[in-house]
DNA sequence: CGTTCTTCTGCAACTAGTTGCAGAAGAGGA
DNA sequence: TCCTCTTCTGCAACTAGTTGCAGAAGAACG
């Protein structure tokens, strides 16, 4: 249930449309929390459905005119409530991880070059982020709650990132002399 | 399609009833690919309508009666295709971050206990994988080929619980001070 | 022996996420 | 003006994962 909230939450940083989203959403969100546009439209309109968002007045309600959403105080609320709410983390999801074990089993050929790829993704990956640290949180933008809030997501996806870097690189350094 | 691959990783390892890949999943498996007994009965199924695994011949078949499966050669095939793939990692999703982010939006309120739970939680995975790997990898256990890789798998549950331990620990260090 | 409890398998119906495609609106060029 | 290309919205149909429930087999106990 964590679809809804992301998009009530990008609303709330500036209303938009179902494509705006869905541009913003490959950008700095679906960094932890990715989504096509179809998704995105359904659920658009399961949350004005539900009265937690509404679509700003159009000239002329047509298919295929430019929708503008904004969020709803009954919208707000649930995000409110969403943010303080318990929920147990997701267990881990890592298909190479599961790879790797399979290669214990049927032997690893093959399985390096795949490290190396991820490797270097993972390296792109993790300087993209180091790149908007650089420029989103100079040293003046983290005093208020928010910006702190803000940059501490974004250490989160660094941290992540150079988990991976730290990981491939040794995993390959031990089987390299193979 | 990861959770097929799963299952016969789990199957050469040693064949099983449905209900005992269950258990297993809940357990080594499952750390990093869970999955419901529903899923594994039916991707099961699947598996041997395809060829790739078959049921040990039982006395008589009947619904309710223990089924052992073991992987047939189609099966160990495909596995090794799979671990030379090419196959990118899918976008990080975690929930918690998109929760901070939010907070960044309505407010923080309540989320610092959230976050010393999950924080909790971390810690307790990161000593039984700790745990797991003082019983199971000895040093004189990580020579062979096999050995080292599934050991990799684990210090990759160990660093990725270590990653949440420490983003969870600064995050309250730096939203205590509010 | 019969009743009850646990184990094991599985169906049905759901939610979430993905993929392919199509139609309307508007911009831009011949 | 008409044609085409891009933008934007959305339907339909799929795969993956979840939840609730039920029926058969066998063990456990009176």
């Amino acid at each position: 249930m964590s679809l809804p909230h992301a998009i009530l939450t990008a609303l709330l940083e500036k209303p938009s449309s179902g494509l705006e989203l869905t541009r913003r959403f490959d950008k700095s969100i679906g960094y932890f929390w990715s989504a096509t546009h179809q998704q995105i439209y359904r659920e658009l309109g399961r949350l004005e459905q539900a009265g937690h968002i509404r679509a700003l007045p159009a000239p002329v309600p047509a298919r295929g005119q430019r929708k503008e959403y904004e969020v709803l105080p009954a919208g707000r609320a649930e995000l409110g409530m969403w943010v303080a709410r318990q929920e147990d983390p997701k267990p881990l999801r890592a298909a190479l991880l599961l790879r790797m074990r399979a290669a214990a089993v049927v032997g690893a050929t093959g399985l390096r070059a795949e490290l190396s790829r991820h490797l270097d993704l993972h390296r792109k990956q993790l300087a993209e982020y180091l790149e908007i640290e650089a420029r989103d949180f100079p040293p003046e933008r983290r005093h208020t709650e928010p910006d702190r809030l803000r940059h501490l997501v974004l250490r989160g996806g660094i941290d992540m990132e150079r988990f991976w870097v730290e990981w491939l690189t040794n995993a390959l350094a031990e089987l390299g002399t193979e």
